[in-house]
RNA sequence: GCCGGUUUAGCUCAGCUGGUAGAGCAGCGGUUUUGUAAACCGAAGGUCGGGGGUUCGAGUCCCUCAACCGGCACCA
């Protein structure tokens, strides 16, 4: 028999014959080692302890020790074991698939009945007892032919469809936990003894469409978490827990910023605070903008039909449409008008005004674009999804030869703005040409490279989603997370060789001929709403000193000290800060543990000492202690804190 | 839009198998003048998400609509 040398991490070299198995290599190192084993890691590819090596290769074992493999297989593993649980538990349920996704995995199962929390609760000790088992874990390799005669006569027509999907005559694996069966490509533990039986968590039950596609049949998800320790799923509770803690609907709330209501469903009613935050952004917003290049417009919310039948909406988007039926008297037809779901047409409409030459571009026409869609019910999140939106919208108008400056200025000017708001990372991700397009392939070449050169200024970092761009050109996306974990788009870049066309935009150029100009679409926040949500849970509800809606509160420990109060409170209104009075009859402790939480930045509290001596005691949120400044240093120290960060 | 869950006082929540609603905090009135994350006492506060039905009787059971929560789909 043939001969293969296999490689270990340590430099060593083993000879083996060739077809065996990384559990008889590990049990030729040590009977420990094989006992202990969960993988093997064979130039790179992660390998199952059962699957032959055939030539040579570089091998490593691994153990529950080795957190990525670890982490990978206890996943995919329990995915199996809940399977076979749901199976046995409930006779008749269908399995599709059962993925490992970050912390843990899901499985999608057809079944009438709806799994209730009590259903997770008895899944899981099934769970326990197939893990007490120590089942083995056995794989073989099947035909096409065999592994669908087997789940047609399994009753299991998703696997079937899984099995036909798979392209080629390639060989299909069978995996069996116990006398559980289920087509996977591995690789598995060596049995099911290996499995933390109090290292992971059903979390919860979803609707799921069977392949992504919401004209398929809704399956029932099951999420698990899990991890190799009881302590570090703990510790992910816990995490989530504290997310919980930094949601931004429930600090919205907290620090009374805003509030939606049924009668206005995704809409948001600002408050106050909420309000001042929100200028605070825009007002930054509005200065970098200006100093960017920027020329700041502002467009009709209500837009008759005919400009969006133009602009192409009225055929692509209407079902997203608020529309505004207007009865005019002697009218032959009622007008229908639609509020703007989006700001471009009615920039081209600006730029169309008077003739344009090469010279005026690129054009940059920025607006903080009022907007509404209707979003479908289910899609709306707190600020972060909502149907009444303010875009930090732009559209530059320019040539194509202008696609990659413009794109790499405007990538250093987010990437400054997310930094002054406390986002050093964020993801970029390339969208490209799909399959239903206008404009030549020449263009598209042209724009995508322009693009990808602009970021690869910046970072090297970025994902594609090749087929992913609009119809009208390739687009980047700007990602940041939110406490959950949940990306959200933020930022945007598009080029569009769609609308110009559509709304015959043009320039005279150089050569005394009229030109189409390009568009590109460009916002850094999106939505101030999604911005505003994000930048909550980023900060914990402490926004930075500059964007704190109330950033002083002057609170009084006697009543002797109101006037003085009042004087404190005046000397940092005058000097542009935003401060509030308590003089409440209300103990300091009460005060202070309420501005606490409503995550005032910094609290002074005055009593007979700080009268006497005209100084103020200074708390600031979030530290133990307190000390007590002069007033007027205080108050300088103060305005210079709030100075937003482009000012500085 | 789809699946599941939820909706009780301003907020957080209790209310078992149907017998006509309860707590803490907030708010209000009073006492207290207080030193850095909740002082004390008191009175009050709810057509139990909307509508319909079953029943002698519905917060509780059924239907329906809506909003919200978690996913899925959507986000040209």
């Amino acid at each position: 028999m043939a001969q293969i040398s296999l490689s270990f991490p340590d430099g060593s070299v083993r000879s083996h014959d060739a077809g065996v198995t990384p559990a008889q290599v590990a049990a030729a190192i040590a009977p420990s080692l094989a006992k202990k084993a969960i993988s093997a890691t064979v130039d790179g590819v992660h390998w199952d302890l059962q699957w032959p090596l055939e030539r040579d290769a570089t091998i490593t074992l691994n153990t529950l020790a080795d957190e990525g493999p670890a982490l990978e297989l206890i996943r995919h593993d329990l995915a199996h074991v809940m399977a076979r649980a749901v199976q046995e538990l409930y006779p008749g349920v269908k399995v599709t698939i059962g993925p490992v996704i970050k912390d843990g995995w899901y499985y999608d199962f057809d079944r009438d009945e709806p799994f209730t929390p009590d259903d997770l609760g008895a899944i899981e000790k099934r769970m326990r007892e197939i893990i007490a088992a120590r089942d083995p874990v056995r794989t073989e390799v099947w035909d096409r032919p065999r592994a669908i005669a087997h789940y047609e006569a399994a009753g299991e027509p998703f696997k079937v469809e899984l099995i036909e999907a798979i392209p080629g005559d390639e060989p299909l694996r069978m995996y069996w936990h116990g006398d559980w069966q289920d087509l996977c490509r591995g690789p598995h533990l060596q049995h099911t003894g290996q499995l933390p039986a109090d290292a992971f968590k059903l979390m919860s039950v979803a609707g799921a469409y069977w392949r992504g596609d919401s004209r398929n049949k809704m399956l029932q998800r099951i999420y698990g978490v899990a991890f190799r320790t009881r302590d570090a799923l703990k510790a992910h509770l816990t995490l989530l827990e504290e997310a919980a803690k930094r949601d931004h609907r429930k600090l919205g709330r907290e620090m009374k910023l805003f509030h939606m209501q049924e009668e206005a469903p995704g809409m948001v009613f600002w408050h106050p605070n909420g309000w001042t935050v929100y200028r605070a952004l825009e007002d930054y917003m509005r200065r970098r903008l200006r100093t960017a290049g920027y020329q700041e417009i502002k467009t009709p919310q209500v837009v008759d039909r005919v400009l969006w039948e133009r602009s192409g909406h009225w055929e692509a988007y209407r079902d997203n449409m608020f529309l505004v039926e207007v009865d005019e008297e002697g009218a032959k037809e009622k007008r229908i008008n639609a509020l703007k779901p989006m700001n471009c047409p009615c920039h081209v409409q600006i730029y169309n005004h008077g003739l344009k030459s090469y010279r005026d571009l690129p054009l940059r026409l920025a607006e903080f674009g009022s907007c509404h869609r209707y979003e479908p019910s289910g899609s709306m999140h707190g600020l972060m999804r909502v149907r009444g939106f303010t875009q930090d919208d732009a559209h530059i108008f320019c040539t194509e030869d202008q696609i990659e400056a413009e794109c790499a200025d405007f990538i250093a000017l987010l990437s400054s703005i997310y930094a002054d708001l406390g986002f050093a990372n964020f993801d970029i991700k390339l969208s490209t040409r799909p399959e239903v397009r206008v404009g030549s392939d020449a263009v598209w070449d042209k724009a995508e490279t322009a693009l990808e050169r602009a970021i690869l200024k910046v970072r090297s970092d970025y994902e594609v989603d090749p087929g992913e761009g609009a119809f009208y050109g390739p687009k980047l996306d700007f990602k940041l997370t939110d406490a959950i974990g949940r990306e959200w788009q933020c930022g945007t870049f598009q080029a569009d060789f769609n609308l110009p066309e559509r709304l015959d935009a043009e320039y005279v150029g150089e050569d005394g001929a009229k030109h189409r100009p390009v568009m590109l679409h460009r916002a850094i926040l999106g939505s101030f709403e999604r911005f505003l949500g994000i930048l909550i849970e980023n900060y914990a509800g402490r926004l930075p000193f500059w964007l704190a809606p109330r950033q002083v509160v002057v609170a009084t420990i006697v009543s002797d000290a109101d006037a003085y109060a009042r004087e404190v409170v005046a000397a940092l209104t005058a000097a542009g800060l935003r401060a509030e009075l308590d003089t409440r009859n209300e103990k300091i402790n009460y005060k202070v543990r309420e501005h606490s939480v409503g995550k005032v930045p910094v609290i002074l509290a005055l009593g007979a000492r700080e009268v006497t001596e005209r100084t103020v005691s200074v708390r600031r949120l979030g530290e133990q202690g307190s000390r007590t400044a002069p007033l007027d240093a205080l108050v300088a120290e103060l305005a210079a804190e709030a100075t937003p960060p482009d000012l500085r």
